[in-house]
RNA sequence: GCUGGCGUAGCUCAAUCGGCAGAGCAGCGGUUUUGUAAACCGCCGGUUGGAGGUUCGAUUCCUCUCGCCAGCUCCA
């Protein structure tokens, strides 16, 4: 060590401090004086921010190494993978301009100004030169660059996109990163070379916008994925081959729940008798369930006066949704987009009191938007739903009691669907919005006490809350993890505004009711197809549209059969005779494929002994037994499944 | 809506260079009476999404249109 070098203090996330020379790299500190970085390491977080191993230190530091086991290490390994991914394609194709390339959930994309789309064997060409440039293990260097010199640079090489982004970037120094005979703009950090990317799999092409704006150029964007094992890339590769047999809009045709069909229309479902048995078993429980809760069922109207939407703003704010608006006598029609109007003139119809507050109307309630063809998708983005909404109108006071709840309820009837993890956002006042900021920070405050007094562990997404108020939604995580928005609690101050809705307070002056808009699954058909492929088609015996099917091996036990499938019919089972002249092999082939629970497999020998054989879903025998005692099991088995 | 890809029997998919549109499953008829994921034989099944064009001839090439898929944008 050179006398007179300046020491800085480095501190481990073990707590142990280290004294090293001011200006070693993050990699030096961090292995200390003995050997090597562990190669797991692929970058260090210093005072908490990601950079690079090579980074020199400048003064104390609080280190802490990062790996792909982290999400910021996961987010580097990426990041250096779309490098190593553009670097692949400017090789190939030298007239691709470089725009940007970020690390996204479980991998990575690229986009390029290109003349054409990329093709399935450019893909290909362009994966196999990015093996070799991980092959070749290039070392990813940081530069730094005055702003404007950088302009120039990247307008040399041709690279109009990233001129564009560096003079729009605030610093006037930016950082450029290289690797062999490629150079990009960015921000970092990075992986030390091109070698420490073990697995990488390119997944798929298609147009994106220039800044995601339509109005822009159209770029050609490439998807891949890195792992740092061949074996976590398989296993990934894998989950996507689950998620595809997991499909409802596959499963769906294939166990005959639904179809959606040319000749109907776009987005409009038609349930077949065991995607509308489903249905109604998920209704029936809906409804059970807020009566219990102090909810009153209403019904409303597939259509009504264009008027009593303009009163309630949807002309003006939700217009580009709506379908066209229909002529019938002297008035327009306008086929309802929300069932929000007509909770509210059920409020309208008498006077009310204070007493009388809360008020909860609920309904499923179809309502029918128009949605752009390309954002149609199975029965998640449909243009005709049905929502679980209800309303509630109640005293300025009584929002966080409502609130609350509501989220109980809500994280109830989810769970009795089998979901138990939850994402839960408080979205906050958008630009455009109405009521004032004092209204919606209270409206806000409400909402994050409620959660607080649940302990609900929740994020905020600020400026994200719908115009007439703040919200909260709650995201499901399915068996795969993936994350879907179904329930959501809305505060709106504009409505009970544009309706003049009141109240007579104790007071006996006129007060303004707050009106809370809340779906627990959002719509019928989306939570249908999240169901679908959370239980990939097997729905839990509660649910299942068809729950027994009772198999005879040949005619002789054909009475036999009948009279089990009534005495299970009889006990409350949806059950079913299979009686055809068919192998029971064949029978059972297709009752596994159907996903019935429980088969019911009856030959000579039970029919001697007056037993059963029961045979579960997915190959279980779960043995011979008197009727009793099966129905014993099934029932035992929708008990399970209801509290789950 | 935009970019790209794709529409062939109820379903899953073939059809060379523009030359008689085919298979498996399903359905129907028959044989078989069967023990835990596919018995056997036969039959039926098509305006190749729709409209127009090029051509002696179009599933194939071109234009328009409808729909689906992936992504962008948007959202329950």
């Amino acid at each position: 060590m050179p006398v007179g070098t300046q020491q800085i203090q480095v501190t481990l996330p073990d707590g142990v401090r280290r004294h090293v020379p001011a200006g070693c790299t993050a990699r030096e500190a961090l292995c200390g004086s003995g050997g090597a970085l562990s190669p797991d390491v692929l970058a260090a977080t210093v005072n908490g921010v990601p950079m690079d191993l090579d980074t020199a230190l400048t003064g104390d530091a609080a280190l802490e190494p990062l790996t792909f086991r982290s999400p910021e290490g996961r987010e580097v390994y990426r990041h250096s993978s779309a490098h190593i991914m553009a670097q692949a394609v400017k090789d190939i194709f030298p007239s691709a301009q470089l725009t940007i390339g970020p690390a996204i959930e479980d991998g990575f994309y690229y986009d390029f100004a290109f003349e054409r789309p990329f093709t399935p064997d450019d893909l290909q060409q362009i994966e196999a030169r990015a093996h070799a440039i991980i092959q070749a293990n290039y070392p990813i260097k940081r530069m730094e660059m005055p702003r404007l010199k950088a302009v120039e640079f990247f307008k040399e090489r041709g690279e109009q996109y990233k001129a564009e982004i560096i003079e729009s970037l605030p610093d006037e120094t930016v950082s450029l990163y290289s690797q062999g005979n490629f150079i990009d703009l960015c921000r970092g950090p990075h992986l030390p070379s091109t070698g420490t990317v073990r697995a990488l799999k390119l997944l798929s092409s298609a147009g994106a916008y220039w800044r995601g704006d339509e109005r822009n150029p159209m770029l050609q964007r490439i998807y891949g994925t890195s792992f740092p094992t061949q074996a976590e890339l398989d296993a990934h590769l894998a989950k996507l081959e689950e998620i595809k047999r997991r499909d409802h809009r596959k499963l769906g045709k294939e166990l005959d729940l639904i179809t959606m069909q040319d000749e109907i229309g776009p987005g409009l479902v038609l349930w077949h008798p065991k995607g509308a048995l489903v249905r109604l078993l998920i209704e029936n429980f809906w409804r059970e369930q807020h009566l219990k809760q102090g909810y009153e069922l209403v019904y409303s109207p597939h259509v009504a006066r264009l008027d009593l939407w303009k009163t309630s703003g949807h002309v003006d704010y939700y217009r580009e949704n709506m379908f066209v608006p229909m002529k019938v006598e002297a008035s327009e029609y306008q086929l309802k987009p929300m069932n929000c109007p007509f909770h509210i003139m059920i409020y309208k119809s008498h006077l009310r009191s204070y007493r009388d507050l809360p008020i909860r109307y609920g309904e499923l309630g179809t309502v029918y938007r128009y949605e752009r063809t390309g954002v149609l998708h199975g029965l998640l983005r449909v243009r005709g739903f049905t929502q679980d909404d209800a309303h509630l109108f109640c005293r300025p006071d009584q929002i966080e009691g409502e609130v609350s709840r509501v989220l109980d309820f809500t994280f109830f009837v989810l769970r009795t669907f089998g979901f138990s993890e939850f994402e839960v956002y408080v979205s906050t006042m958008p630009e455009k919005a109405v009521g004032s900021p004092e209204n919606w920070a209270q409206a806000t405050a409400a909402l994050e006490a409620a959660l607080k007094s649940r302990g609900v562990a929740y994020r905020i997404d600020p400026g994200e809350g719908v115009f007439y108020g703040p919200k909260i939604d709650i995201k499901i995580k399915d068996v795969l993890g993936r994350a879907w928005q179904c329930s959501t609690v809305q505060i709106d101050f504009n409505n009970p505004e544009r309706f003049e809705l009141a109240y007579t307070g104790e007071d006996g002056k006129a007060h303004r009711p707050i009106m809370i808009h809340r779906a627990l699954m959002g719509s019928i058909e989306r939570f249908f197809g999240i169901l679908i492929e959370h239980y990939a088609g097997a729905f839990p015996t509660w649910l299942a549209p068809v729950q027994v099917k009772v198999l005879n091996i040949t005619d002789k036990q054909r009475d036999y059969a009948e009279t089990v499938t009534a005495q299970f019919t009889a006990a409350g089972f949806r059950a079913e005779a299979d009686l055809r002249n068919e192998k029971v092999g064949f029978k059972i082939r297709e009752a596994e494929k159907a996903k019935v629970p429980f088969m019911i497999v009856v030959g000579d020998r039970e029919l001697q002994a007056g037993t059963l054989s029961v045979r579960g879903r997915s190959g279980a025998n779960l043995g011979s037994m008197p009727a009793m005692a099966v129905i014993d099991l099934i029932r035992a088995d929708i008990a399970k499944g209801m509290s789950a």
